[in-house]
DNA sequence: GTCTATACCAAGATAGAC
DNA sequence: GTCTATCTTGGTATAGAC
């Protein structure tokens, strides 16, 4: 049962006929939003395709005809949420390189991907793509290529060229991103994925962070002699 | 049925009866046995009872006996390992302030750290535990004290006396310490935990743990002249 | 494509004998 | 304390009408 499609029309009274496939669409993304919010409250064992039927407003038959299978849902649900997670990164990336001031670039961008990550449904989804990594290993697989994609990626590519450039001196510049990250972003998580609710405010996370960025360059900001 | 202690004898021939508590104690240990390996192989709701039941060698009921419910039983085997998985990390704590060179203490101490937290095992329980934070929060809570019981803590007193004795110049040594491990083991668990089967050997290790204790001296070794 | 109704099975937990 | 046998409920998945 539609939500009066059947009646509805247009501002000149024309009658509106839905797209069957919009339809079809519409309900997909209902059993997405509501798969995506069960398994993140109960994990991928205890989460019930009652549950989901029911807070999706479709039928189950309707859920397997889409899906297949409660593992296929899975896998789209939570893979196709990884991306989506990571998008909101991009910015700073090339700026980098040719930003005026290297220390402030490194704080705002670490502190920006700090504050993204820490939210709790990231870290929900985190903590139940690891939960399920022996059950389904790809998941691991697609977080670790996104990640390195959206951050380790460009980075790196920025160590390189500041490399070139004289402003940086990394010998290693993947293992330098892979330091800078776990010594800024990394240490937070590691409090928030034992302790869900720990308060992390604004001045903590920032004096974590700039301690991180200092702790980075006082090893490999580029000497001006020797 | 027990394996025939109604006619074992000792050396002089007098016949053994066992303990009553001896039987309840031994079954109480292979069920924990069983439990574990279930739950590390399936996760907390995945895992069956039944299963847990055939591998222990005792009966569903005697289970129920000893734990009650399954969650009891959950949270009496994986909290009990806990402790005894950092169990094995004491060497080398106070060692640390007296060392004759701090850079290969430090190399020598995180380099174990990273050896034993590195464990398929480790990493499995690890893993289980961060995946049933929100059922078993107090999982989360008993794995940060464990750790920091047994890493942090000794090594923010080493700090700290290091400080004092002009060898290290850490401003805020409890955070010192966090970006420590982040920059040696949590580098290499990072990986783990999205790639449980990712290939980490010696020579990596090695490079890695000795690039973070250099970062980190970067930092915080004390300098000859302000 | 979508629904209702159901098949089929495994789960956690317990009763009662010994 | 321990076992065998069972209760009850919930699970995933599907058959068949529309």
């Amino acid at each position: 049962m539609e939500a009066g499609p059947a009646d509805a029309v247009d501002e000149y009274g024309i009658p509106i006929i839905p797209d069957p496939t919009d339809s079809a669409q519409r309900k997909r993304q209902a059993i997405i939003d509501g798969a995506l919010a069960e398994f993140l409250a109960e994990g991928y064992s205890a989460a019930s395709m009652d549950t989901i039927t029911s807070s999706s407003g479709v039928s189950k038959a309707t859920i397997y005809k889409h899906f297949g299978s409660k593992e296929r849902l899975f896998l789209a649900v939570v893979g196709g949420m990884l991306p989506r997670t990571y998008a909101g990164l991009q910015p700073c990336r090339a700026t980098l390189a040719e930003a005026p001031d290297l220390r402030t670039a490194l704080i705002k961008l670490t502190t920006g991907s700090a504050r993204a990550l820490l939210r709790p449904d990231i870290m929900l989804l985190r903590r139940l793509v690891i939960g399920e990594i022996d059950r389904f290993p790809q998941l691991g697989q697609l977080w670790y290529r996104v990640s390195y994609d959206m951050i380790n990626g460009p980075l790196v590519e920025a160590f390189t060229e500041m490399n070139a450039r004289g402003t940086l001196a990394t010998p290693d510049p993947a293992l330098a991103v892979q330091q800078l990250v776990a010594v800024t972003v990394g240490v937070l998580q590691r409090v928030r994925t034992f302790s869900p609710d720990a308060v992390i405010d604004d001045a903590e996370l920032t004096r974590v962070v700039t301690s991180g960025v200092d702790l980075f360059l006082a090893g490999y900001a580029a000497r001006p002699a020797g």
